[in-house]
DNA sequence: TGATGTGATTGACTTTTATCAAGCGACGAT
DNA sequence: ATCGTCGCTTGATAAAAGTCAATCACATCA
């Protein structure tokens, strides 16, 4: 199936491809293919060998693992995103599986194309350096505010993270079901609920998927927000770690959808 | 300082430079020195801009983050090893300390000549994103064990990786100090103790940093080690995330040291 | 030798989190 | 409407983990 001209343009505006010549970009994307799936299919599980980059161009994905009957969700993903593209790099394993939330549309590029392109060219090799280092970087925050925070703390910021990628006004939607923030916050559902309720004094209202933040302020202070963890600047939209892209010199003022 | 050369060809055998060539390994090594750290020093606080490509040559260094007077080590290298290449290719700030808990020698490579080596050799730039995808990797395995696993089972599946990186033996060597550990593991030194006590009835026995591993059998059955998250086949002494080097594929033979 | 300090352990207690069970409320199908 | 289903919430309980304090083992050092 072939690409759509608006969905090429969002693939050629990735952070990986855009300062890419076209003759690479082409070379890159050689043998891609558009495929779209309903909701709740499992692209990739755990352990399977990776054939593609994923490029996520409509609906979401979760990214999730598992181990003797838990599981915990790693990343949702929004379009215009990557996945998996560690994997493809070192054409290793998927340590995540990859499932569906909602109906999507998925590019598939032909991973040697990827890695082929990369070897002949420094300056995309470059960019997938840079990419594979947002993400790096967003593990070691995840990882810092899973191992420093308690369940309340996580919620709090992640609300104020929210707030800010949804522009900063007093009332936030949560994008996703609670059950799936649960387990991206590393929570039991129960515990999110009860979450929430403490959260009510720092001026926090849920009903449904709206949230009120009133007296940000408190929620503030009792959340402790840090540059060195949270990215409230990082554009959402992005593969796992990306997901908290980084405030920074060339990468400050990066548009929506990288 | 110069390099003594057996300590240039321990960093010409890193996997970042094994395949380069003698142009590239030059060019990216320009204007590093050798420098000399007594224990306890700090070399970089969370925060800091990154200016050097840090490589441990002798002695541990270990990585951490705090937050509100709370913190946790997140990685201890040994020689040799590489430290906080993605915020080099990023030219960002450090997400992570680093403090030396031995008295160390660290050769520091000039960020701007790693960067300038990428983007002049393909080769090499495939190299160091081969090297962030593997530490982008074993950050995955450790969110996974971090938030899959309790915290005796998080040790009984150390216990049996530092068993297969030892060599197999019953009698294994505790690395570092159990405080350490503890917090490497993400839970208190003593609950650290009352994990080590809830696995004697898995053979475990402690005698300072000696630890015997009879009933093998049990203690894996009781760990249940995963290829998807442990990685008992990586060489030790790696830059966090390579800690778990991945083994498949390319990698499969790696050579310890890398 | 004894004094001192550090790390590790143990016990008592609190807090945090998970689990189980029941109930609520919105929604769709019949 | 009525019946289910499903997601969420709430309460009761249990398990896990953190904290505080005291003790112990083992160094080093005066």
């Amino acid at each position: 199936m072939p690409l759509k001209p608006s969905d090429a343009a969002h693939v050629r505006n990735l952070s990986l491809f855009r300062s890419a010549s076209d003759q690479t970009f082409e070379r890159a994307i050689t043998g891609a293919f558009l495929q779209k799936f309903p909701a709740g299919t499992t692209l990739l599980m755990e352990g399977d060998s990776v054939d593609f980059l994923y490029i996520l161009l409509e609906g979401s994905v979760e990214l999730g693992a598992g181990w003797k009957s838990r599981d915990t969700t790693l990343a949702v993903l929004r379009p215009v995103s990557t996945f998996i593209l560690a994997a493809v790099v070192l054409d290793a394993d998927a340590l995540m599986s990859a499932v569906t939330l909602e109906r999507s549309e998925i590019l598939m590029v032909p991973g040697e194309s990827l890695r082929r392109a990369m070897k002949e060219d420094a300056e995309f090799c470059f960019a997938v350096s840079e990419e594979l280092a947002g993400c790096y970087r967003g593990l070691v925050r995840s990882i810092k505010n899973q191992k420093l925070r308690d369940s309340t703390e996580r919620l709090a910021n992640y609300l104020l993270t929210q707030r800010a990628q949804q522009g900063g006004k007093t009332e936030i939607v949560l994008p996703h079901e609670k059950r799936v923030l649960a387990s991206l916050l590393g929570m039991s559902p129960e515990n999110l609920s009860r979450a929430f309720s403490k959260l009510q004094a720092q001026g926090v209202t849920v009903v449904g998927a709206q949230v009120r933040l009133d007296k940000t302020a408190a929620l503030e202070r009792f959340a402790r927000p840090s540059l060195l963890i949270d990215n409230h600047y990082a554009q959402p939209r992005n593969e796992l770690g990306k997901a908290y892209t980084e405030r920074q010199k060339g990468l400050l003022d990066r548009e929506p959808g990288v």
